[in-house]
DNA sequence: CTGAAAGCGCTTACAG
DNA sequence: CTGAAAGCGCTTACAG
């Protein structure tokens, strides 16, 4: 049995290959018998459209990549979840593009629409994988690209962003208003974006409640578990312990709390301890982790219709910012007497 | 500025597109000079091939699709990781196929082969979503494809899988050995091969130790973290409660232990938890989750490299299977006196 | 409403 | 070692 093509479906209906793709694509333009005729065939011979054929032609390779630091990370996850769902509706296939924190993969990867691999990007990344300088007519070639969550220092890029800022004030209120005065936070990578924006939010709600700021309760970490857990037993060694740590992720969080039960804290009596995210399983944890929610469905499904009006050529918002949601569970408590 | 295909290039160098071409796929058989003035006029005109247009020439999209319920799932995107490290190596793109455990969404990956858009699958279930009815000439035409983890009914389709009956078996043997006897499940999903294996390797070792089976203590799961909440509240409310709870997987051993401690149980002196996968997270909760390792870098590696074969027509061992190792942290203890 | 033809951007068998 | 040409499987402007 030979292979399924275009043509042999044209011969099996009595119609041209040009009426074949017509009634596929377009069912409108061709005469309702036509049409039947066709359909028929196409599925008589289980005909399936050779998708490097219509793409080749149509220079549309109906795949998005999405370039993004880890899968791993739960909240990437979550996203990558939330843009695969949306794109599928939309008509587009994923390429996953883990970029493993190497900013070589990132390029490779952003080079896929160069390539003709896919059609646009999704960019979660503050570091923008792509050469901008203008060429000799001043003109910045970008390929259709929103960034996401990390803010790229480019301005003229289409983006989706959380506010982090004003969700780390909120978490660091949350612990001001249950009495807290030594507040400590293990941050994100140093030059992200979201890093950024929620240190800076931290610092705003601290000083806005009169509370001095101390250098020395702002510890590195990394976005991962292990920094979280290594940032926290610094912490306990302080003379003067902060009562409260917020850890700008909830992977960061759960590795604190780990840390303080293993040395016979209890939390949040103890200790508090916020994350940041909501990622599926900080309400399993023990005890359940207060966090500051990201919209992850919304921000998934926001930027793939961003993407997907750049690629229809259609008006896209050049900035939309999405709101976070304090969500307190029972790591965070008042602060110990004394 | 014009768009650079391979004529500009070969306008650039002098020479044909052919030679253009052979230049860049088969370096080996152009001439030294004029290899170097076509490289010249690539890097100049910063020439990148297009895809769709050699894989309509070649017939190879140069992309695998991994057909997985839930990229959310620490374990699964753990796989997936690799997959694509892996991929990448061997020169490939991964699709994104996340089914969402939605049978429909699996035969719409599946078909991304006969579409063109993908040249092989890694299937991550038990359910094929590929037609098998021989043809006329009682001949099945499967696509590529590695079945991995789970396993197919089918036969004649290569499989990389993981000794789920012995690592379950290990698990509970674990338990025996701290003189446990009344150990309970949480299972999987109920037709999963997985969850099978798994049983019937606890099953095994009870009946190994003359340790009567008990089918009240089976209870059933799904995966997923809440199912390890709600299964472990049902435990909880026996009067002869197990004194152990092996669940077939650590998100719900997460959920086991989060119910107990709500509940005034210590882990491991009241009630002794062990999982299954060793996710990135099970040694960062508290207590740290004794578990069955499954060697995940290994099988996203081993499945890319199976599947390759099959691309590239070369021989691949229809069978594999994977070794797990017990891996004993802190939610295990002694059964309790009494 | 439909068909014949051009062409998307490559690769490769064939000839020299 | 290199070029001219065919062709991968489609879509669509053009003509009728």
């Amino acid at each position: 049995m030979a292979k399924i093509g275009i043509k042999q479906v044209a011969a099996l209906s009595g119609v041209s290959i040009a009426t074949v793709s017509r009634t596929l694509r377009n069912p409108e333009i061709v005469s309702e018998k036509t049409r039947q005729k066709v359909n028929d065939a196409v599925k008589k011979a289980g005909y399936k459209p050779n998708k490097m054929g219509s793409s080749l032609r149509t220079q549309e390779s109906g795949n998005i990549v999405v370039i993004i630091p880890d899968v791993t990370d739960p909240f990437n996850s979550g996203i990558i979840c939330a843009i695969e769902r949306e794109a599928q509706k939309l008509g587009y296939s994923v390429l996953l593009g883990d970029t493993q924190n190497d900013p070589k993969r990132a390029e490779q990867y952003a080079e896929m629409v160069e390539y003709g691999q896919a059609d646009g990007i999704l960019l979660f990344s503050y570091n923008l994988p792509i050469d901008v300088t203008p060429d000799e007519n001043g003109q910045v070639n970008l390929p259709p690209i929103v960034n996401v969550c990390e803010s790229t220092a480019y301005e003229n890029i289409h983006k989706v962003m959380v506010d982090d800022e004003e969700g780390a004030r909120k978490a660091t209120q949350h612990l001001i208003d249950l009495g807290h005065k030594r507040i400590a936070v293990i941050t994100g990578n140093e030059n992200t974006t979201t890093n950024q924006n929620r240190l800076a939010g931290y610092q705003k709600a601290l000083i806005n409640a009169g509370i001095e700021l101390d250098d020395r309760l702002i510890m590195q970490g990394n976005y991962q578990i292990d920094s979280g857990v290594e940032q926290t037993k610094k912490l306990l060694l302080f003379k003067d312990r902060p009562t409260a740590i917020f850890c700008f992720c909830d992977l960061m969080a759960m590795g604190a709390v780990k840390v303080l039960h293993d040395n016979g804290y209890a939390v949040p009596n103890d200790m508090s301890v916020i994350g940041f995210d909501d990622i599926k399983f900080a309400e399993f944890t023990y005890p359940a982790i207060s966090t500051v929610r990201q919209p992850v469905d919304e921000i998934g499904k926001t930027c793939m219709h961003q993407l997907y009006k750049l690629l229809k050529d259609k008006p896209a918002e050049q900035y939309i910012e999405l709101k976070t949601d304090l969500i307190v569970r029972d790591s965070t408590g008042p602060a110990p007497k004394g």
